[in-house]
DNA sequence: TGACAATGACTGACTAGTCAGTCATACATG
DNA sequence: CATGTATGACTGACTAGTCAGTCATTGTCA
């Protein structure tokens, strides 16, 4: 009812500009909700980068806190601050929307995370570092809640488990084998079969992550004591204090 | 706002014949769709058993493969051969199968892994055991999924992850606790702190499992050979070869 | 510079479809 | 037959995705 204005025909071409900017995925902040505000606001393709952004942030909490296929999308967009048809505006579907996100999320993981090749000290000061700051990263943040999501998505979006797998996984665990095969080679492990299984350095790690995230309010988990503990495993005995 | 979702029903009375025999997890039945049939048919009840274990088991299939908000019951229904309203004569909703369907499926991965209390050997022979077993029974089978279905929907799902928790994890983490301090305790395990921390014992096998479910297209885990290694990590150097 | 036109990002009511849960009916069995 | 069980068509709530229309911003010209 209502409205029915004069016609406006023509335009059904609607070229419907997919790309919208986009600069740097780096999402970090995850952005307040209700941003939408005054803000005397730069250029419109500022704006718009900032709205694809704000959409993204708020699909993160919401695919987080109830997976893909529970998440609605007028939640997302309520979330954003924005209209549901301007999710459309910067993403082709919900699918698009969620393999993205999971994109973005993943490159400051890469970053932040990427173990030093050569360290400066003993690989076990190295690793413990890494330990250190992937707990501070991951376990506490809601980065952490992102591997959750990807085991959980993973086997119904080969896509994301793929690109998983190619991003973090398989470069995390070269990296590790490097940082093995070095210690064995200095003589700071003395089992080199573990180069072979790279996985065995990162499993408590990515525990933790899960623990925390499904446990953690049956029972705290001290991570960074645990990864200690599992680090004189690997090391032989405690060599430092 | 105003949704007002699940609710989460309380599951009062409803005393739902809980056992129902499901005598092997195995899943095997999977029964053809339209096996109504003659059958000279036991009694009544004994019939009735049948299909509760049917829809059991076809909902496994179906929440496994699709998680708990993308599976559809008309689904669950055609797989285990019955109508949909059948389903509710055997479980209030939706949510109450999925929440049985997990206490049901859990209870042979407990029983099934129970590790020795007091092993007859060594201790690293206990765990060696253990480790074979928990991979061929959970790795390799469907049962692995069940864990990453838990992981998955654990947060949205507190009664489950509770459950999970309770009958699985704090179980199996005391048991293990026992084990590294009968360990240390006989001088086969060095480093005392890893009663603290039974999670490290376990890490690997939780990655092999979930590696499976992810990973083992891209790059296929040899699960037994890394908990080998793990192994001679924890009893330090190989003692067997 | 000021006024007007073009642009296209944004909106939100709407469509088409899905699916959990119900219930009148048909059926089996003791 | 009477009673309990199974069925599946149906309902009602809900949601992904659409699109005609709006309007702030940008561009153009006098």
């Amino acid at each position: 009812m209502s409205k029915t204005p004069p016609e406006r025909t023509d335009r059904s071409g609607s070229t419907r500009a997919r790309n919208a900017g986009l600069s740097r995925g780096e999402s970090p902040p995850l952005r307040a909700a209700g941003t939408r505000s005054a803000k005397p606001a730069s250029s419109r393709s500022e704006r718009s980068a900032e709205r694809r952004e704000a959409i993204v942030a708020a699909a993160f909490d919401e695919f987080i806190a109830r997976g893909f296929a529970a998440t609605r999308l007028d939640d997302v967009a309520k979330r954003a601050g924005v209209a549901k048809g301007t999710i459309y505006l910067h993403f082709k579907d919900k699918e698009a929307l969620f393999e993205e996100l999971v994109r973005t999320a993943i490159v400051p993981l890469i970053t932040r995370l990427a173990p030093p090749a050569q360290p400066v000290g003993s690989v076990r000061e190295a690793l413990e570092h890494f330990a250190f700051t992937l707990i501070q990263e991951v376990a506490t943040t809601r980065r952490g809640d992102l591997v959750r999501l990807i085991v959980a998505e993973g086997p119904r979006f080969p896509a994301i488990a793929d690109f998983y797998y190619r991003e973090v996984v398989s470069r995390g665990l070269a990296a590790m084998r490097g940082l093995i095969e070095l210690a064995v080679a200095r003589g700071e492990i003395r089992v080199p079969e573990l180069a072979n299984y790279p996985q065995i350095v990162v499993a408590p790690a990515m525990i933790a992550v899960i623990w925390k995230s499904l446990f953690e309010r049956h029972a705290p988990l001290d991570a960074m004591a645990m990864l200690r503990v599992h680090l004189d495993l690997i090391f032989g005995e405690r060599s430092a204090s």
